[in-house]
DNA sequence: CGGATCGTTGACAGGTATCAATGCTGGTGG
DNA sequence: CCACCAGCATTGATACCTGTCAACGATCCG
């Protein structure tokens, strides 16, 4: 199994403040003052690919911030399969539906190294009693779900595979070409796409050949041969 | 062109309180008093099928609560196709992104005679500053869109045409067996399952050749046995 | 070195898209 | 009133795509 490993614990107001992607997160317009307003400690963990950082049976006394990596929320079908529901990046929120008291609605497992801080559902309704400056924030947060579950709807799970398979490499690449970026196991692009991971295989291979893609290990480039070729359907 | 008819317009103050299904609607959890912070009139609307609830480019002024009736929230692709990115029905708001201020992320088109009130931001953002009550509604409201987008996901984008179809039938069911609900187009259907018009319209025929599933025009019912097929996939 | 995991590739069957033709129904205008 | 038309549903023939089952290669690790 692979390890979880807690960095550090502190309180919101010393360290919080500093935090370099602040701008990003959920805490991004608090005020100097709100940040005295986080009681419970936040943590910060590190996680290896293949750790899970929350289960949908769990108590859901938390939300994560992803810092940095990518983390996939994944439910498990009957058959022992599984899909993946949404992938996680940067400044994303982990677990939102915690903070109306629901049960996580997926499995949420990092599939690179990840870095997220863990923070206390209770802080975030403190927070949210005490002053408004949250409401913004979270609103846009529940909105980047709906605008997150849109795209993959519309994007990643009609036409070929072929088709599926460079958006989503597009995406993954941030639509930024010569760019390296994190290539997902063949079965997670499965999941991912609803295509058996025989049919990812063939087709990145496919891509290969071509030249539109560079593989080293699990890191990969597009070049805007791929670009056009998705006009092309 | 398929008519709206306006209803009525009133301030909230004097029917919102008496609304039927209020316990179902954005408004379940005020109280008499919050009535009053309704400044903006709401307007009943009755959409004929076909009829257009705002449009992707629209201004932002409103949200629009489903009294009754099945509005289908579509993205237009570049070949002239679209997509159905989600059904709202009874309760569920449309539009609920205007109310961070952003775009509306889609098309609202009924797709049967549809009922709905429609409510300006405006009020929305005043309630949330003078009270607490609507907060609840609003998280739950999002939360909503969330799950429904998981369980698109992973019950109507995956496995085979015809499971998905058998999926879609229970869900426009509401999982009840002998009850009636409305079917849609063929081309709907395909524009909700990613599959084509013919497609769906062959396993429509064939669940109704082997007696799972009898329709009368628009209106259908399922009987248990469309349950134990999905079982056998 | 051997084993485990993952990626690649092949052969084949079955499913779905595509193109096309034909029914069916409701509405419109003569 | 009836004939025609438009839109939708159904069905057929065919080609292509994808899933399935299976084998083999590559890499990593103990």
């Amino acid at each position: 199994m692979k390890p979880i490993v807690i960095n550090q614990a502190w309180n919101g107001a010393e360290k919080c403040q500093l935090c370099p992607i602040r701008d990003l997160v959920l805490f991004a317009d608090l005020k100097q003052d709100d940040f005295h307003l986080l009681h419970l400690p936040i943590n910060e963990f590190e996680l290896e690919a293949g750790a899970i950082l929350y289960e949908q049976k769990d108590k859901i006394d938390f939300v994560y911030t992803i810092r940095s990596g990518l983390v996939k929320l994944v439910r498990y079908l009957p058959n022992g399969s599984y899909r993946i529901i949404r992938l996680l990046r940067q400044g994303d929120l982990a677990g939102i539906e915690a903070l109306n008291g629901s049960a996580y609605l997926h499995h949420a497992i990092a599939i690179q190294n990840t870095s997220v801080c863990r923070i206390p559902v209770k802080n975030v309704e403190y927070l949210n009693n005490k002053t408004g400056h949250l409401y913004t924030q979270l609103t846009a947060r529940w909105q980047k779900v709906q605008s997150d579950a849109d795209i993959w709807l519309a994007d990643l799970t009609m036409g070929s595979s072929k088709y599926r398979v460079a958006k989503l490499l597009l995406y993954l690449a941030n639509d930024e070409v010569d760019e390296a970026f994190f290539l997902p196991t063949r079965e997670d692009i499965g999941a991912l796409l609803a295509i058996t991971p025989e049919t990812a295989s063939r087709i990145i291979a496919e891509f290969k050949r071509a030249g539109l893609l560079t593989t080293k290990k699990n890191v990969a480039k597009i070049n805007d041969s791929t670009l056009e070729l998705i006009q092309s359907l």
